[in-house]
Formats: C-alpha cells, sequence, structure tokens
RNA sequence: GGUCCGUUCGUCUAGGGGUUAGGACACCAGAUUUUCAUUCUGGUAACACGGGUUCGAUUCCCGUACGGACUACCA
C-alpha cells in the first residue's frame, strides 16, 4: 500500500473560507486515520491575487481549528519550497516535456487576438468559443506557425504562453472516490494554458507536477474543481504518471442557509454569523470580518460541526472529538449533494462542548469579561457562577453578558413583572424577608430557602404567588437562574441592599 | 447556451426492491423547574415529477423538472 499523502493547497487570496477549512479537516482525517503526511502547499501562482497576510491567517487558522500540519509551508520537509512562487524555475522543464513529446505547444496570440476569435465564433453561433483542437489550427501558434518564425518569434522574446494540446476525440475517465466514474469527451475541454506570459505556470499545470513530485497519493478538493479533474487526468497521462496518479475526491459544496447557490461571505454577514475562522481585516479595504473563534465558537464544536457537513458515521453519535473523528472517518461516508449551512446546529454543538467543560475553566471565560470590565473576582467565585449558569449559556461570553446582575445591581426593574407581581403581598414579604435576611452573617442557598418559606408562611401568603417579585428586587428582571444561588453568590450586604432599593423605588401597582 | 455533478422531513442525514421510512437540529405540546433556561416525554414534518423493469419501487433504468459547479494567461 501506498502511504498516504494529502495536500491542502489554498491560494493566499484572502481569509481562509469555512469551506476550506472543511476541506482540510477532510484531509488531515485521512492523513492521521491512515497514519500518512497532512502537507501545506501555497498556491501562489497569480501574483496579482495575492493578499499580505494571508498565509499566516491561513496557518493561524488551521492551528486553531486543531488540524495539524506534517509537512510543508512554514513546518519545511523534503520536498521544499511548498510555496509555488518560490517553485516557479522547475515548471518549464515539465512544460518542454510535454512540447517535446506533442502534447503542447507555444502560442503567440495577443489578448486582442483572442478576444476577435471568440466574437467571431460567437457571432458565427458558438455560445462559449473555445481555443481547443478546431480553433487551434487558425491562431498564431507552434502547431501553425512555420518553425522558423516560432524559434524567431521565442528568440525575439515575444510573449507566449504554452497550451495544452487536448486531442479532438477522446473519452477521458475518471474514478471519483465519491462520486464514482466520471466520464467527459476531450472535446469538451479547451487547449487550457499551462505556462502564462510571465513565466508562471497555470494552477492545472502546478497542481499535477507538485502533486506527482510531493507523491500525493489522494487529491481530497472541493467540487469546483470536478470539471477540470479529466484535464489533471490528461496531463498525469503525458507525464507518464499515471501509475502514481492520486485518487480524487470531490467534496460536495457548502451552500447558502436560505436559496441555493455557493455559501458566500455575503450571505453570513446578512445572516449575522461568521464565514472565517479567526477575525479577518481586509488590507486592501479596512474591512473587519467576524471569525468563528472571536464570535464565541470552540474550536472542537467547529470542527465536529464542520466534519457532519457532508459526511457522517453511520451511527447516531453525533458528538465526536477529533480522535474520535480520526478513527470513524472514512471518504466512502461523504456524501454527493451540497449541503445547507446551517449556523442554528453549529450553536448547538458549541452549547454541547460548552457544557461538558468543568466549572473552573467556564469561570475562565467569565474571568475574560470581567478583567475587560476592570471588576475583579476571584477564581473560586467565578468557577461557582458558571457552575449556576452553565445550563444556559451557548457562548463563553454568554457567563457575563447574562451574569451582569450579579456584578451589578439593578436601576430598573421589568416593567411586565412590575404590573404583574409586584403587589401589597410581595412588598410585606420583601420587607420581612430583608430583615431577617440582614441579621444574618452569610447568605447560604438551602438556608435562603427555608427563612423564605418561614417568612411566607407566617405572614400566610403562598411562596410561589411572590417569589418572582423577590427575584425582581434581586436582580430587576422576571427569570434567571436559581434565585437562592443567586443570592448566595451575591452575598448579604449587597442583597439587603437591593432589597431596600427596590422597595423605595418600585411603585404598588394599584389594582 | 454547453458540459459535468446532484435531488429522502424546514435543515443535516440514515436506509434501501416488501420498513409504522430511523436519528439529530429547529419547531410545537405536556411534565419537571414555585420563574426562565436545562432535562424528560410526546408530536408535526420527507423519498421532486413522469414513464418503464418487477408480483412489488422511495430504492434499479430512462426521461423531465429543479438546483449547483464549471465554461479566464483565477485558483
Amino acid at each position: 500500500m501506498r502511504e498516504v499523502r494529502v495536500r491542502f493547497a489554498p491560494s493566499p487570496t484572502g481569509a481562509l473560507h469555512i469551506g476550506g477549512v472543511r476541506t482540510a479537516l477532510y484531509n488531515y482525517l485521512l492523513a492521521r486515520q491512515k497514519g500518512g503526511k497532512m502537507i501545506l502547499r501555497i498556491e501562489d501562482t497569480d501574483q496579482t491575487r495575492f493578499v499580505p497576510g494571508a498565509e499566516e491567517y491561513i496557518q493561524k487558522s488551521l492551528a486553531w481549528a486543531g488540524i495539524k500540519i506534517d509537512e510543508g509551508f512554514g513546518v519545511g520537509g523534503p520536498h521544499e519550497p511548498y510555496r509555488q512562487s518560490e517553485r516557479k524555475p522547475m515548471y518549464m522543464k515539465y512544460a518542454q516535456q510535454l512540447i517535446d513529446a506533442g502534447h503542447a505547444y507555444y502560442a503567440f496570440d495577443t489578448e486582442q487576438e483572442l478576444e476577435a476569435m471568440r466574437e467571431r465564433l460567437k457571432a458565427a453561433g458558438v455560445p462559449s468559443p473555445q481555443y481547443n483542437s478546431i480553433t487551434r489550427t487558425q491562431m498564431r501558434n507552434s502547431v501553425t506557425l512555420p518553425e522558423d518564425e516560432v524559434k524567431a518569434l521565442l528568440a525575439s522574446s515575444t510573449p507566449y504562453v504554452i497550451r495544452l494540446k487536448v486531442p479532438r476525440k477522446e473519452e477521458i475517465r475518471l474514478n471519483d472516490m465519491i462520486r464514482g466514474w466520471v466520464m467527459v469527451h476531450s472535446a469538451q475541454i479547451d487547449d487550457k494554458v499551462l505556462m502564462k506570459s510571465d513565466g508562471m505556470p497555470t494552477y492545472h499545470l502546478a497542481n499535477v507536477v507538485d502533486d506527482y513530485l510531493m507523491n500525493i497519493s489522494h487529491v481530497i478538493r472541493g467540487e469546483e474543481w470536478l470539471p477540470s479533474a479529466p484535464l489533471h487526468v490528461l496531463l498525469y497521462k503525458y507525464f507518464g504518471w499515471e501509475d502514481v496518479m492520486p485518487q480524487f475526491a470531490h467534496l460536495p459544496l457548502l451552500l447558502k442557509p436560505t436559496g441555493d447557490g455557493k455559501l458566500s461571505k455575503r450571505d453570513a454577514d446578512q445572516m449575522g454569523f461568521p464565514i472565517f475562522p479567526l477575525d479577518w481585516k481586509d488590507p486592501q479595504t479596512g474591512e473587519l470580518a467576524k471569525g468563528f473563534k472571536e464570535s464565541g465558537y470552540l474550536p472542537e464544536a467547529l470542527i465536529n460541526f464542520l466534519a457532519f457537513l457532508g459526511w457522517n458515521p453511520g451511527t447516531t453519535q453525533e458528538i465526536f472529538s477529533m480522535d474520535e473523528l480520526i478513527k470513524a472517518f472514512s471518504v466512502e461516508r461523504i456524501g454527493k449533494a451540497g449541503t445547507k449551512f446551517d449556523i442554528l446546529k453549529a450553536q448547538w454543538f458549541n452549547q454541547q462542548y460548552l457544557r461538558s467543560k468543568s466549572d473552573e475553566e467556564l469561570g475562565g471565560y467569565l474571568l475574560e469579561s470581567l478583567e475587560k470590565e476592570n471588576i475583579s473576582c476571584t477564581k473560586e467565585k467565578a468557577a461557582k457562577i458558571a457552575g449556576v449558569m452553565k445550563e444556559r449559556a451557548t457562548f463563553p461570553k454568554d457567563f457575563w453578558e447574562q451574569g451582569k446582575f450579579l456584578f451589578y445591581a439593578p436601576t430598573t426593574f421589568d416593567d411586565a413583572v412590575v404590573s404583574k407581581k409586584w403587589n401589597d403581598d410581595a412588598v410585606k414579604v420583601i420587607t420581612a424577608y430583608r430583615n431577617e435576611i440582614s441579621k444574618l452573617s452569610t447568605i447560604e442557598a438551602s438556608a435562603a430557602k427555608a427563612l423564605l418559606e418561614q417568612v411566607t408562611t407566617s405572614l400566610n401568603i403562598g411562596t410561589g404567588k411572590i417569589l418572582q417579585a423577590v427575584r425582581l428586587s434581586v436582580t430587576g428582571a422576571g427569570a434567571g437562574p436559581d434565585l437562592m444561588m443567586i443570592m448566595e453568590i451575591i452575598g448579604k450586604d449587597e442583597v439587603v441592599k437591593r432589597m431596600d432599593f427596590a422597595l423605595q423605588n418600585i411603585k404598588v401597582k394599584v389594582a
């Protein structure tokens, strides 16, 4: 069996899309399961689209997600360099090999000439004009031009590209691991540019050459590459590398949540969820896009969610750690159909992972928020608060956002609760309760509860009728975590103070 | 337009010639919680359509429709 060597090969043209993270994940899972290698290669052959910071962003994103690179950009390895722009000198040799074998040719057509050809064909009724086995005979290239002229042109450093000479009639077959046999007729493929006039290879050439040189065993990439996969198969054949051609797996696309179409940043912005793993500031526009990390998603939750977008284990288990995913993963169980992106499910995963953490860890999140607010709090108290709040939190920030009342006394009170629950009985109970509490040295939840029962019984008022009013006096709201625990956390003095404030400031609703 | 890929509850999906078509998210209801949330229980909800093949098709085949990707000296 061939060693499993997979690669994730992004272009540094901006932030890494969440779909890219999923592609990287599937590659990683296969590599780890088979004891193989995960390689990171930077495909920056289009220098006009290079965005500063994008490479670092990709590295940081993968690291955060827990996807470790064994070899490649930023890590090193036996096939350096792993940035295609730095491999520039290597590609010409391979293009030349194809020319020598008669599978590629020089083309000298200018942009205007190409445009003119397309216009002419369109006028003749061809919907999508191609540079192919037929049209190439009418263009300026080494197929049509006399050898002398080609040599002269090359010697005078006339700009040229190298194109693949795609045969007119040939059935190209490709066995995709997800889709099975895919057949394409060569007449559908145009004479793709292999080498650009700036001396850089195009994706097609660089990709195939590098996958070969790096001994890649499996190419797992997005479905958008499926139409050009037969072209890559042709390339392997012409190079004579068919026996080491990687196995292909084209992943279903991530679709927008509503309607149809590829998930885009626009959709994410509109619906208010992130699409990038980390915050990303566009260096050109200065625009800031929120990341999953900064939005409060835990990497384990994101990974679990992403793994299930297009794959399933065939069992009812849904919560998978990275190690469990590595064990359970299989390319065969990846679906064929595009997958709509449902952020609600991601939130559910986040909640599950959040709850599985200890109170101490969760308390840490609260401490982080408190630090920003310049509020001091002990670790023990933070952990205690986290314990009380954990069932109601989806994101780490929730501990602070839903627990502010523990640190700030209410200055206003929920009107709806006031009008419904704040009555003479409530005032009586709270007044008596407040006096009892003020006699205590500290509040303990179960004692506070017993004390309240005692007060309501002596006043002959049902506890249930006034509990919400008591809550209102302490927190300002009608709902929240266990009130007795809240009082225990806030402490005696503060509770008394808050009750006094409430008694003074809330007007009794006249029935 | 052409080529390729796809189509099971609203969403992610399991399944597969004979099933009460299963699970999860979301939603709804009941119970618990003297509140809300949690938790538990239950519920609504799907095989795109039309032809075949077959004793029998949601499952296999062919069409149709719908959707998507691709169609650059971008990846």
